[in-house]
DNA sequence: TTCAGGATGTACT
DNA sequence: GTACATCCTGAAC
């Protein structure tokens, strides 16, 4: 099992949300170990985005997980119910992280099925199949990550990445690996930023 | 299938 | 008091 290291969270934020996609995301809760590979990431950059919780230099009690080294885990709560999960990415102070936005369960199902809609895998609706993780939210409800594991730092046990987990059957993404590149979502109130091109998806 | 509207609580003005 | 990096439900088609 190879993890993403912080040498990976350091690169250019743009490319390190490129680079997430089809990666896993391991996340070990009451025992169970589930994952799932990502298929969405949106980038935001502290410095020059007014989408950013940390545009401009910003600081506060929500944003100070920001600043902190890479890799580091930054979760919050949004519209009072749902948390979104993101990583610290580029030079630490940089306050520049990517949005993981949607995934797909690749081990364990039954356990996120569970926490997502409190049925096994196989009881889920053809509507539940299809919106089992391709939101934020959803993907947090799924994998129990809630605002506990804000400021998680890397290397840590209960959530982690990895470019592969061969002892699981699954094998490391192709390099050049295609994908998509769109406008990001919900930020409508960001003014310029509304328009750069920082969402991915494959 | 798409769409409008409400839920909900924390951070910040 | 207002805004928010969202999701679910129910109604109309």
């Amino acid at each position: 099992m190879a993890r993403l290291d912080e040498k990976f969270f350091l690169q250019d934020t743009v490319t390190a949300a490129q680079e997430l996609l089809g990666r896993y995301l391991v996340r070990v809760d009451g025992g169970e170990t589930m994952v799932c590979r990502i298929t969405e990431t949106e980038a935001y950059i502290g410095a020059i985005d007014k989408a950013c919780h940390a545009y401009g230099g910003r600081r506060t009690k929500r944003t100070e997980t920001l600043y902190a080294a890479p890799g580091t885990a930054y979760v919050y709560l949004i519209y009072g119910m749902y948390s979104c999960l993101n990583f610290v990415t580029g030079q630490e102070g940089a306050a520049s992280a990517v949005l993981i936005r949607s995934g797909t369960p690749v081990y364990n199902a039954d356990a996120v099925a569970r926490r997502r809609f409190g049925v096994a895998a196989a009881e889920m609706s053809a509507y539940q199949r299809k919106n089992f993780m391709n939101g934020p939210g959803k993907l947090c409800r799924g994998l129990s990550v809630t605002r506990e594991l804000n400021a998680l730092p890397l290397g840590s046990g209960a959530l982690y990445l990895a470019h592969d987990l061969p002892e699981l059957g699954l094998e490391r993404r192709p390099d050049d690996l295609p994908f998509h590149t769109g406008k990001r979502i919900g930020i409508d109130y960001a003014e310029e930023a509304i328009d750069f091109p920082w969402r991915f998806w494959c």
